[in-house]
DNA sequence: TGTTAATTGTTATAATATAACATTGTGTAA
DNA sequence: TTACACAATGTTATATTATAACAATTAACA
């Protein structure tokens, strides 16, 4: 079978409700919000979770066990996340920064492991909440 | 009262064996192997390893929801940790690159972020797992 | 010594995530 | 068009990770 180019039925589902709420949002809220489309239990969300952040739509914030939607360049740096996270108000923001991405795609261990992947998350204060 | 100089007894209970295992440990696993020191409970394993986070004697890799000890300059970059992971035998390094981690301090996002902490995760195949 | 904060102990429960298995749908090629 | 392989679905049960709430005890120190 070709890779697959069209979403499934609760794949589609789920990324409809992650790109609408436009914020990071928790499984069982997702859960919650999609069970009038049908979808009945936590599997049926979490293995759409699992699929579209395989092929990059989202992302998942490690520290808060939240899934967000994927905002860079149809996202082509799916393996490549960064994320600024405010402390007080709990808002996320994918970074965008070629300099940054490029740094850290060339970054080389002592141990010379090959990576492949990365995942950071700055944690501070918006501005916003810096202000106050 | 001063900051805290010296563990309380259950951090010390946990933060020892974690420092043995010298591995990325998760939560009820510690209190599996702590409970003939007299820990029963989760949430006494969750307050110590919630402390020893805060002083920046062990870290959470995120990804893993496993805890280790840390590695670097005893412990004084706490709030500015990477690691790298194998995807495939799971092993776990602490990274201590001075550049690294003063490119990441000094990084300003285009929102105007105030960043004080991040965490960086590496994902790929360490050099053993890279020959096989 | 009294006060305050940190720590402990304990029971219960919340929140996050996966196992297992049966069934249905879909793309591809014989 | 049928047969195969694999992806996706539906469902029940359960595993794993983490916190709430409250009472009791300990430690620092003004």
């Amino acid at each position: 079978m070709l890779k697959q180019e069209t979403l499934s039925k609760n794949q589609q589902i789920v990324l409809d409700y992650i790109e609408k709420v436009n914020e990071p949002i928790k499984a069982y809220s997702i859960l919650h919000n999609v069970q009038k489309k049908g979808i009945k239990a936590p599997l049926q969300v979490y293995r759409a979770l699992d699929k579209l952040v395989e092929i990059g739509k989202i992302h998942k914030i490690e520290s808060r066990n939240a899934f967000v939607a994927c905002k860079n360049s149809n996202c082509q740096i799916s393996k490549a996340t960064a994320f600024s996270i405010c402390e007080n108000c709990e808002e996320v923001s994918e970074i965008s920064d070629s300099k940054l991405s490029k740094y850290l795609k060339n970054f080389q261990d002592k141990a010379g492991m090959k990576f492949n992947k990365y995942n950071l998350e700055f944690f501070g204060l918006c501005k916003k909440c810096s202000i106050k």
